[in-house]
DNA sequence: CACTTTTGTTAACGGTGATTAAACTTTAAG
DNA sequence: CTTAAAGTTTAATCACCGTTAACAAAAGTG
């Protein structure tokens, strides 16, 4: 892979520092905001907090009114039911998602520096808003017919635009593989999540090494695969 | 397999064919098995698939019942509890994934081709087994706390296998790098749940490839990094 | 301060689903 | 063919939780 890298553009530098988000960084951010407005904040907060730690059914309004500061029944001041607060959080992180890519792709960079603007961007996202990720890909079967189809088609143009991208840094590549590759992509950036998120700088430098490093793998044209596909692995 | 390629060896062949189990593979496996035994068998690849589907939570015992063609409370002839169901199903998987592990470790072989030969057991085990892997992952929570902690011993275990084995190919590797790129694999391994497995072997090519890839990546001490870590990628 | 709107609260309804009880049916020896 | 163990079933219990109702405190606003 040393080679191909040395081609186009490396990834030179070590993977994007994590800057704060300024967003999510302010805890005054109740500033000029109505009760209501800090109330609804909060239940979303803790409704991402609990949904990824425990799950969407395992979760009661309850419980999340609790960790709002808020108790029980007054979420349905603010959202129609419990699917509904689902679906917002869902759609949120969708559309979040899907905007990095398009912020990244209008830089109108060539294919290789998209890429790795691409990956670091994601990387960026992942540890900085992985919990709301989370409960996207752990809860999306629970969402309501409507909100799914609107999610799946968001998130089909983000997966089509990793898969043009990819096809074109590695040429040769079929778009069945190079959905499988942002597949896995996807996994392996959520997958940190499980870790304790102790030192985000090495994490981050890890996960574009992989990241980087797999991606060009798999367009690779493996020269030496002479010897058939026959072997049997597992015992 | 052969040692030729042993040495420094990429992954010159394909991945690995991808065998029927010949334990799954017998429907007709109910042979010489008491009407219990079936029943028990039943219940549980039921479990298996509901669950991965379905969730835990949001699965009925009536639900797993009737799948297993039989109904309700039947189930706690063979589990005392919904919860002890799941525990045994999740035991098996982390049982049978450190197998894995130790038999290819059993071989003995050179670092690099133990670590080759070890990607082939899991892709294979993920694409044969994935379901219950998935189960695994997804519903750990729901374990109470014994079976959990169990469970997480066997992890460990296999964990630190992973994370020896690769320190050794990637001299210069950190424990904490390798335990982070080992995770990120496994996430990747199991992110292809989601794909519909119409072309298996498609799917264990680019697997191997990405796999492979990434995971020596990680270990490259990237000479050209003199660009400090400075740049944030994300806005 | 009176009055309305916005926020919340507690109590009650209804459904679902795990678990248990009690009764019925196979199965497989002897 | 008996008969006890094994396997299953239906009906009853019980807790939990989403949701609704009825009602009360706060916050604005003239």
């Amino acid at each position: 892979m040393t080679n191909i890298r040395a081609h186009m553009s490396p990834h030179g530098e070590a993977a994007a520092a994590v800057p704060p988000d300024p967003a999510a960084a302010a805890p005054a951010s109740g500033r000029g905001k109505t009760k209501g407005e800090r109330t609804r904040e909060a239940i979303m907060g803790a409704a991402i907090e609990l949904f990824r730690e425990r799950g969407f059914r395992e979760t009661s309004l309850g419980d999340i009114g609790a960790a709002a500061g808020v108790s029980g029944p007054a979420i349905y001041r603010y959202f129609a039911s419990k699917g509904e607060l689902l679906s917002v959080l869902i759609e949120e992180a969708a559309v979040i998602w899907r905007g990095t890519v398009d912020e990244v792709l209008n830089e109108d960079m060539p294919p290789m520096v998209t890429l790795e603007l691409l990956i670091d961007a994601a990387i960026v996202l992942q540890l900085r808003n992985g919990n709301l990720r989370d409960v996207f890909v752990k809860e999306y079967r629970s969402l309501d017919d409507d909100a799914r189809r609107r999610v799946a088609r968001i998130e089909r143009v983000r997966m089509a635009e990793w898969v043009h991208l990819l096809c074109e840094v590695s040429p040769g590549l079929g778009e069945d593989e190079a959905r499988a590759a942002v597949t896995m992509l996807d996994g392996m950036l959520r997958s940190i999540t499980t870790l304790d998120r102790s030192d985000p700088e090495l994490l981050a430098r890890v996960m574009k090494d992989m990241v980087f490093g797999g991606l060009l793998a798999v367009g690779i044209p493996r020269p030496d695969a002479i010897v058939p596909a026959t072997r049997s692995a597992a015992q």
